[in-house]
DNA sequence: ATGAAAGCGCTAACAG
DNA sequence: CTGTTAGCGCTTTCAT
């Protein structure tokens, strides 16, 4: 036994070996449940139990040029919608032997093109991604003959698998719902203007008011994806000379920080028309009267997980794209 | 160049030594900050640009025998105040260089036992661990020298570092507030019977009645750290014959769970006394007034990554417990 | 069914 | 400062 980095033993598959009796080759036969002798095998098993061995990945990941992990890259970690994804890729990935590298890239496009080189240096199986936006630099992986998955926002310009939902029909159900609900001053708080999903809900919303004399777009707004985000447009709004009577708000925590500024100002639903996309995580109390968008997020963690599991088993069939189902929800 | 895994290419030093007209181990140098001369130097950096070379961590992990991957070891990825643990833990590890390996173990020992395997043979640097129960096993880690520090929770029966709140201040804490509220029958919900963080906070109930005639402890539940077990807990206590009129609830998620059944029955408060343990993530109201015990759930992260980094770099000082102070707060 | 041996890509002595 | 070389631990032909 040699000393590993901070003094601790590391036995090899020589060692197991030797104890064993056998060559190093038929270890790794018996660890990989190639056939070996029952007799053979059983004195490998013990001596491997003996010195507790773990077979060492790096090695075989180095022979293999292959590795059983896959990256998660995704913006907000902090976002029960991902956590929900990452849910989903983690289940499927873990059942099939993987595991998951979390890259949180914190909608940082620097933060994810380091991350992506690590993927590519660690041998990377695959990565599913949720980029940080349009022009996200998946060159890097494609080039090498990496599976990518696309998953919530696309990166442009790739012929890559994608799993999505309507987002363009989400916002134009949504809106519509209110509309049909009796207000007529409907505003939209959306996301940046550069993350794809942002502007489709966005065109959703527009879309549902065109038939009904256009959407007045002084009543868009564009924030980030976050809970201050959603509390700053909502203020900027109901701070105009004529505020809006509903606001269709184009994600979950811009949603939580929406409602707080209603909250505080006594205008909540049904005294206000509210409309969100994607679930209120957490949400404590009985429903108010809200007009929500669900996204099956574990869905698409899991749909995307298979996908790319399929690929670096070594489909290749034209990529596809994917688009989940969003159901409409009143509370 | 060689056919990766799936037809791509991988420079590798030797390509780029080759058309730098270098040695691979001045290629290694300029691509660790090894002192070579300028002009070399710039040939290299140059061929590998050319080649689109990235450094094959795979290789430089075996040969270092050291890997620059962190193991983030938690129950539930989906509990906000392991997210933002998490993101805490993910920042300061990406600011030193390494990336972290999720690993999300739903509370399962054996999940939690092939991770931490796992993470042994992929040479991983060390684990922050909030371990699944009591009895979690490190010593796989332990015995390879791995460093590991507990968070939230600690595993029994290792001399580890660990970062961790006065769980048993905060019960005591949360429920003489209620107490002084006015409240005589306080009832507990609390999570499962092996998990020192449940045990204590409920210790924490029993101290702060202790000195009121003692508590009820046909009030006190154990339930699971979700939303549900809150539910069903709440829902269980308000069916008894002499229903209690305020409840400590031991963490977030049942919290939402314990709330919403209040909720639903027309019991919000302040008609019954509510305190918690653990912030209401994400509440899109204006607060109600509920008595909070709030988890500096970042901070743990971030401290936990911070001494884990300490060990990896060679500290071996006697193992220290941090204990982060939790704030009491009455919205 | 089994063993011998080569080599995955990189780093770190060691020698110059 | 630079090149040569010997592995890190494992898998996988290729023989036997």
């Amino acid at each position: 036994m040699r000393a590993g980095a901070d003094g601790g033993v590391m036995a090899t598959i020589y060692e197991v070996a030797a104890l064993a009796g056998v060559s190093p080759a038929t270890v790794s036969r018996v660890m990989n449940g190639v056939s070996v002798s029952p007799e053979r095998s059983k004195r490998v098993r013990e001596a491997a139990e003996a010195l507790s061995f773990r077979p060492n990945r790096v090695a075989r990941t180095l022979r293999r040029q292959h590795s059983e992990v896959i990256a998660l890259v995704i913006p907000d970690i902090e976002n029960p919608f991902f956590t929900s994804m990452a849910r989903g890729v983690e289940d499927v990935a873990q059942a099939a032997g993987y595991s998951v590298l979390l890259c949180n890239t914190d909608d940082d496009h620097d933060k994810e093109a380091r991350y992506l080189d690590i993927a590519v240096g660690a041998n990377i199986a695959g990565v599913v991604i949720a980029a940080a936006g349009d022009r996200s630099d998946v060159k890097v992986l494609i080039d090498r003959g990496r599976p990518v998955v696309a998953v919530d926002r696309g990166p442009h310009g790739f012929d890559i698998d994608a799993v999505t939902v309507d987002n363009r029909a989400g916002g134009r159900a949504a809106t519509t719902s209110l509309f049909d609900q009796g207000f007529r001053r409907i505003a939209c708080v959306t996301g940046p203007r550069d993350v794809e999903t942002a502007t489709q809900r966005a065109d959703g919303w527009a879309d549902a008011l065109a038939a009904h004399g256009g959407a007045d777009h002084a009543l868009l707004r564009h924030a980030n994806f976050r809970i201050d985000g959603g509390e700053q447009a909502m203020t900027e709004l109901l701070d105009l000379p004529e505020p809006p009577d509903a606001v269709f708000v184009a994600n979950n925590l811009m949603s939580v920080g929406a409602l707080r500024v209603l909250s505080q100002r006594g205008l909540l639903p049904p005294a206000v028309g509210v409309a969100m996309f994607g679930d209120l995580p957490f949400m404590p109390l009985a429903p108010l009267p809200i007009t929500v968008v669900q996204l099956p997020a574990r869905l698409i963690g899991t749909t995307a997980a298979g996908l790319l599991l399929e690929r670096i088993n070594g489909d290749d069939q034209p990529a596809r794209t994917i688009v989940l189902r969003n159901r409409l929800v009143q509370h």
